[in-house]
DNA sequence: CACGACATGATACGGGTGTACCACGAGAGG
DNA sequence: CCTCTCGTGGTACACCCGTATCATGTCGTG
């Protein structure tokens, strides 16, 4: 060994740079030279451990995800012991929600890699962790539980009602990014359908 | 008058060029270099008729607005006449998910744009027309109308149905926009909680 | 003590960006 | 007929981008 300063470390440290970037003023603004500024290191830094922009932003990308999935598990625990189905479900979508300062930057950043993956398609295979399908599966199955508890009416369709709903979570999380509603208005309008979705028919 | 070459319309034409780049290349393609050679005139042109490039930006945010009204108008006449409720909500929220080529296109652009606000928000504050929210007032009156003929279940609220129905068709659109699903499939999801909505409890 | 791998700094290069400037044709108004 | 304004082309400027190159410092290991 020589020198030898942390990698990860180094590697954490710039990648989060980046995503600070991303949230406060989008990913178009975080060129290497302005993610090395935020980071506090060189330029040449940033090449050196990162040896290109796509790398960099895969790697902080992957680092998002990693984020977003801690604080679901967070929230998940936090609904209640033993959790019920409806617990869940709810924890889940609304931690999604942009309702306080980790979500709003949780969501933000995601939605600036939002748009590089519609200019890019490639950056989303190269991306491995496929997160929404995953929560997708996950939320069906909370909800088919929830069925055979009578808690949910037997008639719905499971994945067609979880999908409804993460998109339906998505569409109001962009609403309040964009400034249309506040998130607590967003929280109010899911918190309406979920207690429709959960009524004993 | 002098040559007096049609104004307005080469306007349109280089609008257009930009929204077929930011279409299928993204906004952030869209240089004016770009816009001038996809429509086919010189930089100086796109430079005369819109002296800055945030106005190019903003006038052909305009016309994709209109462009996207005209289309649910024409859909909403095609949901047959006389219209009911369900039809016109129907039509509006399905005729906005990226099924056929157009409505790519405009979702496609739409989410282009909508990057840019969330890096820079002063730029929906010089774009008049709010368009979501009006489509949501205007969904908030259809499902009042179909309550006070009983198609719709009276307990539910009408403004937190048509929030949450409006988000949950802009989410399905990103699912497909992001390759996720396919349009199909968004639009059965869709089928699937109108069949819930619209159901004599 | 010396060598070599690791870590870092400074700077250069080629290219793309939005905008500004200058020149020139053509038709209208005096 | 002259002149002036409108429409248009070409090009230059200053800047920012991602990446590459060269040089240097610093330490563990032989």
């Amino acid at each position: 060994m020589s020198v030898q300063v942390d990698h990860e470390e180094r590697r954490r440290q710039i990648a989060e740079a980046l995503l600070r970037i991303a949230d406060t003023q989008g990913l178009q603004a975080a060129s290497m030279r302005a993610v090395a500024a935020e980071a506090g290191v060189s330029l040449r830094l940033v090449q050196y451990y990162f040896t290109t922009k796509e790398g960099l932003l895969l790697d902080a990308l992957a680092r998002l995800g990693a984020q977003l999935q801690a604080r679901m598990e967070q929230w998940i625990s936090a609904a209640g012991s033993p959790p019920t189905p409806r617990g869940i479900v709810t924890a889940v979508l609304s931690c999604i929600l942009p309702t306080d300062p980790e979500s709003r930057r949780i969501t933000r950043t995601y939605a600036a890699y939002y748009t590089l993956v519609l200019s890019d398609p490639e950056v989303l295979e190269k991306h491995g962790a496929r997160l929404p399908e995953l929560l997708e599966g996950f939320l069906t199955k909370q909800i088919r539980a929830a069925q055979e508890v009578r808690q949910i009416d037997s008639g719905k369709n499971p994945e067609m009602t979880a999908a409804g709903l993460l998109a339906m979570v998505n569409g109001l999380g962009s609403s309040v990014l964009g400034g249309q509603r506040t998130g607590d208005a967003a929280l109010a309008i899911l918190t309406h359908h979920l207690d429709e979705l959960f009524r004993s028919p």
